[in-house]
DNA sequence: AATTGTTATGACCAAGTGGTCATATGAGGT
DNA sequence: ACCTCATATGACCACTTGGTCATAACAATT
């Protein structure tokens, strides 16, 4: 990814450069990339506006840095989360990764927020290779998920494998949005839904997709 | 919902408000609602500004005015859809109401837009009311689906109802956004794809969900 | 032709935007 | 004490925004 950090960012004391970027990923967070204020961000993280211009070239770099850190973090965790269930059988695993994302999440709020802004709006700078960035990375997940349930035959050998990775993505993406976006699950209520309704409700559709709807 | 039009609109020939309708659409499906610009609006559909506000009371009133636009063709696409497929088996009416949900964005693909772009800003007015007609209508429609499927015994009886809603809801909400949100589906590619191949992943999907992932 | 009521118009407004720059501040070295 | 140089600052700039309003254009009725 293109840094467009100055040197002058990185020489700050680091409890400042805590403060401005926790300004800016919640003004991200809050409004997108167009939307979010500069002027916000250097209200609420006490600095003149022309220091945060030492600091960064321009709004795209202060967002490019932004993605940068969170991304970073999402990768750790689900590196994290891969080795931790490596021994797990295939269902077990799906269900403490999305129980993982589910914490993440509920850890993290405002980086999952401008992932889900960046989702569709045409109008954030570099778009697909952030996008991709991401995406690409969650199917790399389940694909190494898919691949190992296969070898061990704990899933269909005949199981069309992009397709079955396909599903596991939308179905995993949307039951975090579903968490977290009030309004938005009008179905199981996800939203404000106690931690022992979640695990059931993982528990409950990870049954599902291992059995299938037919009769 | 709460109209917001003003009579004068109304009183307006035809061929103008259909001019004026389609710019505003087009610039809330290419920018959301805060960023999108009534200036935009008023120069690409020929009109003075101030007429803009002879029409409708505010910004708010012309999103409005587009979003029960928007729907109501949803509402009425999907009621068609549901009572041409009424006799096929629960299997068959998935595909038949997937490929029938590509081929309204293809055709409206604005309208396809602005939702998208409701989804996760939260600065849209009335956002939890619009938010909730559109999910629950969908919802909605799964449920009965459902229904009818557990009721003909083509699906599981012990199927917990609630939640294989939620997964056909998720799992068509993606293939949608798939098929035409670029950069977003890294797995299968659907968008730009032929639609050729895109029934042939419709009839994958459905199958997977029929025989679910366990061997 | 005169009058009345409705609609069309675009210059204008205050507010906010991202970004700049001359100047002030402060620390380190001599 | 003096100089140097990186950093901090906020007034300022040009531009865009949603919205207003006095005025003009028009239509219908008398």
């Amino acid at each position: 990814m293109t840094q467009t950090v100055l040197p002058t960012f990185i020489n700050l004391p680091l409890a400042k450069q805590e403060k401005i970027v926790a300004a800016a990923l919640a003004e991200f967070a809050d409004k997108g990339y167009q939307q979010a204020s500069i002027n916000v961000m250097v209200a609420s993280s006490g600095i003149a506006k022309g220091s945060m211009y030492q600091y960064f070239k321009d709004k795209k770099g202060i967002f490019l840095y932004i993605f940068d850190f969170a991304i970073s973090l999402v990768r750790r965790t689900l590196v994290q989360v891969k080795e931790t269930t490596q021994e797990a059988d295939f269902f077990t695993r799906l269900e403490k990764s999305l129980l993982a994302g589910v914490e993440f999440i509920r850890q993290h709020p405002r980086i999952y927020a401008i992932y889900l802004k960046i989702l569709f709006d045409q109008h954030v700078p570099q778009r697909p290779q952030l996008l991709k960035a991401v995406r690409q990375f969650a199917a790399e997940y389940f694909q190494s998920l898919v691949r190992q349930g296969l070898e061990r035959g704990e899933i269909r050998a005949d199981l069309p494998g992009p397709v079955a990775t396909f599903l596991l993505d939308a179905l995993f993406d949307r039951f975090l949005q579903a968490t977290c976006v009030p309004f938005f699950d009008v179905t199981l209520g996800l939203d404000q839904a106690p931690p022992e309704e979640i695990e059931h409700r993982v528990k409950e559709l990870i049954d599902l997709l291992r059995q299938g709807l037919a009769s």
